[in-house]
DNA sequence: TCCGGGACCGAACGATCGTTAGGGTGATGG
DNA sequence: CCATCACCCTAACGATCGTTCGGTCCCGGA
């Protein structure tokens, strides 16, 4: 709060005029968060080929991390001093978020377009550690989409296989 | 401190006979974090094939991982709030296990083990993420082997390839 | 047996920090 | 022109927390 009111050129006491406390902040924030990231992949094409949406949902997922930083550390790390039923809406946003990404890749094994014994769960698991992983690297400016496109490329093709395109 | 003092079931202030300060706590630990690590890359065979190298890699940071879950979240994230010269010191050892991780990527590339045209940084950063990840999903108990070897295959073969054995 | 020291207690200190209270000022609009 | 209201200030409060201090107890070695 200090360090917020100098920011501001402000008394401590003025930011009250504007807020009702600290914990509303952080719940706007992750609040912020976890529509940014959902409106990312809003934004991935609900037909065409798997590939190309995976690839779509991860450039979401980093454009959104390397353009508004401080928001994407809020909603992978500070999230957890949410208290309460705040927490607890957090947390089902975030889970809800991960299960859209996860059926990105069931219904690419579902379709015959990645391979049919592919460990979906995994595969999910794989790249969302990748992009919730970004926030520690990335930094604003980065190409993102390259990045995107790199890790697409290793995880469809992988490091030992050669591409099929 | 508070915690720490009931959890021992001690008065706050009796700790000091015992430790210098909060501060060194977390230095330990962090110290602690490290040392596991770096240990269980030196498990990792000097020789043999770069997949089954890269395999027991990923094993042995999973197992640190469920087996000391605390100081594995230290050693990922909590370790920002050391100060200084311990700060940089734990940096430095965090950025020479990533590159141990990293030559393992770099080798395989260059003696055709892996894709010639691997990226291995890429490769690497993916790898690292999902074991860095992982502490905020693994609980002790969990079969780290196992995981392990599905990041395993999953990296290796792709999603779209076919497994090669 | 006596002495020294380590472990612990109880209490307080001092710093930080989020928050509140009370008062002032300046612009707005009836 | 005056009342209102948003905004800000200064000051202080209250809680938390790491740490210190003086004193007590007990155990092992001289």
């Amino acid at each position: 709060m200090g360090d917020l009111a100098e920011a501001l050129g402000v008394q401590k006491g003025s930011l009250y005029s504007h807020i009702e406390g600290k914990a509303d902040l952080l719940w706007e924030v992750a609040r912020e968060g976890a529509e940014a990231f959902h409106r990312a992949l809003d934004e991935v094409p609900e037909e065409g080929p798997i590939v190309e949406r995976i690839r779509a949902a991860l450039r979401g997922h980093l454009r959104v991390v390397a353009e508004q930083l401080d928001i994407a550390t809020v909603f992978t790390r500070e999230w957890r001093y949410l208290d309460g039923e705040r927490r607890d809406a957090f947390v089902a946003e975030r889970r809800r978020y991960e299960e859209r990404f996860r059926a990105l890749f069931r219904e690419g094994r579902e379709v015959g377009e990645l391979r049919t014994d592919l460990d979906d769960v995994t595969a999910a698991r794989l790249a969302l550690s990748a992009v919730n992983w970004a926030y520690t690297w990335l930094r604003p400016g980065s190409p993102t989409d390259e990045v995107a496109d790199r890790f697409t490329a290793l995880l469809l093709d992988g490091m030992r296989g050669y591409s099929s395109r």
